[in-house]
DNA sequence: CATTGTGAACGCCTTCACAGCC
DNA sequence: GGCTGTGAAGGCGTTCACAATG
């Protein structure tokens, strides 16, 4: 899905007072092409204007609205380690609408350390940590070593978790409608090498290896 | 492209001391479909036995050769904040013959600073640091703030790297043949999101969106 | 008899091209 | 004139189904 992309965009644009966007100049800014906009766009409702562009403002507006930013999301992050603590403490999170309400461990060292006022937990208090939050409009994001991975997938879909977003290094199969995602480090370097060594498989005419995200 | 998922499903039977895969169980401990399983491997060339399957170890030196695994790629980090940390210090580099040659930052707090032995040097010194190794076979990883990432992205460029991986949350432009590779964890989150408010739009009958990767 | 390799069918996404509109 | 929305065409990856095979 391109929406995100979009999105930043927008909020970029916005940010600097630009009033209307055409799609090829939409399209530069999120790295993709002007078809693919209109028609993604397309699919959103008609918002453009013919001759204009699309109202930077509103588009973002509904776009935001169509990804459910217009609503906060909670996460919660089981492993924090250095990966943890980079996810836990950017400001990408407040800034977006995704709010975190659990930090959990098992290292006694790191029990009881706040991040960003928010206290990291033993795993044993997991479970009782819900109450406070709706997990199905919930985001479980594990970054714990990858011998513990589907233990905290486990646990995050029992208490009805609504999606996971997975970094560590492991295959976790969940029950529907749980939601996974996977982000591997290894698996991208591995990719890039491999494009290194095929430059004739590289698709795209320019941009190089992009078919995720 | 699935083989990284393949080399390390493999990696995983030939430790455990499994001689031979058929196409399903090896669809299973990637998370895909047995149908895409042979018609990957089958692109490699002829190397499964009709009736048997599969020969792990045979497989897996194939897979790592098509990858270019059995030669060493070096890894240069931009950004030593807790990600480019959670990058650097993993073990899974060295684990997968990506080996890092090249630490680097601004903030004069960090310099010196020792990683697994290898320092962390000022950008003002990148320039200088690739003489030890052939550019064209590494890969730049950008793990800085998204107001410096595409300066750091030039600079990665000019200096003849492979490929870039970034992790900034901005979008790069970079000049052909330098393959370039996005990661970003809130498009991540703002993708499952959407998925949460669209089940409708979920395509796999129950993995989940896994679109990219 | 279990399992591979592969042609054929299918469906999805991308790209093109242009009519319609401001 | 510039730009959107969209039908049509094209391309790519997935899935099916089965002949071939040890």
């Amino acid at each position: 899905m391109r929406l995100p992309l979009y999105q930043r965009a927008l909020r970029q644009l916005s940010a600097d007072g630009i009033p209307t966007v055409s799609s090829a100049e939409l399209a530069d800014a999120a790295g993709v092409n002007a078809a693919k906009v209109r028609k993604d766009l397309s699919h959103l409702g008609t918002y453009g204007t013919p001759g204009t562009g699309y109202d930077v403002n509103f588009l973002l507006s509904q776009i935001r609205h169509e990804l459910g930013l217009d609503r906060e999301w909670t996460v919660a992050i089981i492993g924090m380690g250095n990966l943890g603590h980079a996810l836990a403490h950017s400001d990408r999170f407040s800034n977006q609408n995704f709010r975190n309400v659990g930090l959990f461990d098992v290292d006694p060292a790191k029990i009881g350390e706040e991040v960003d006022g928010l206290p990291i937990r033993h795993m044993s208090e997991f479970e009782q940590s819900v109450a406070g939050f709706d997990p199905s409009r919930s985001i479980g994001v594990i970054a714990c070593p990858a011998a513990a991975a589907q233990d905290a997938c486990d646990r995050l879909v029992g208490v009805g978790i609504g999606a996971i977003l997975n970094f560590a290094p492991a295959i976790l199969t969940v029950a529907p409608p749980v939601l996974l995602r996977q982000v591997d480090f290894v698996v991208e370097l591995q990719a890039l090498a491999f494009y290194i060594v095929h430059p004739e498989a590289v698709t795209g005419p320019e941009e190089g290896p992009q078919p995720g995200l």
